[in-house]
DNA sequence: CTGTATCCTTCTAGATACTG
DNA sequence: CAGTATCTAGAAGGATACAG
């Protein structure tokens, strides 16, 4: 699975930073798993209409093997999976909370026409 | 110039902030800014060394038009350019900290092999 | 429901050469 | 120095079909 390949040796964090939520849908994922701790798979595809089956799968599979979030599957038919933060991932909720102000902010000055 | 399209009226701040930073280094770029306030041309290539010249170069037209930085030719020769952040890219900056804070714990936890 | 595999088109981004 | 233009290989990502 190739992915955005960032030098984290540069001295740069916001690149390691990248190197984990840089994924066309990785932030709005996390955002997902910030306002609701389980998520399913049906679930975040209703919610990100956007990103086909195929993308959320990738997405998801490369977060969880970077340990941001863990899975478990209930052997059921038909198949459930829960999905939840590690509390590595956790760490990240700062930086999804503070993409989440911004857009608001940005969001409210379009609406104004400030811009 | 095509980039990722979110769509932002899906009710998620995140999708209306990558709208603005998601390109592939424009948050490194960003980072110089805040921590460098006037940037040139040739100080970003040296800085951002994994960003060609042709990226470079497109990263920060998108963020020029999107008013995030602004830019001042100066007539000489050879040419010269500042670039600065807008009042609105300034916005940003706390973004850019959460994310620049996130990857200094990051780098951290790699260097201590505690993952 | 929760995925995976394959095909196929579109897009990305490096290399290189050129310009004011 | 600060870009722009063009070409191209490779990557991304949609559509579809299939599987457990």
């Amino acid at each position: 699975m190739k992915r955005h390949i960032y030098n984290c040796q540069a001295g740069c964090p916001v690149e390691s930073t990248l190197q984990i939520i840089s994924g066309k849908w990785k932030a709005v994922i996390l955002y997902h798993f910030m306002k609701e701790s389980i998520c399913h798979f049906g679930e975040l595809q209703r919610s990100i209409k956007d990103c086909s089956r195929r993308m959320l799968a990738i997405q998801l599979k490369e977060l969880e093997s970077d340990g941001v979030i863990e899975k478990k599957i209930y052997p059921v038919t038909p198949p459930k999976t829960d999905y939840k933060l590690t509390e590595f991932g956790e760490t990240l909720i700062p930086v999804i909370q503070s993409m989440e102000k911004w857009g608001n902010y940005y969001n409210q000055r379009v609406d104004e026409n400030i811009k």
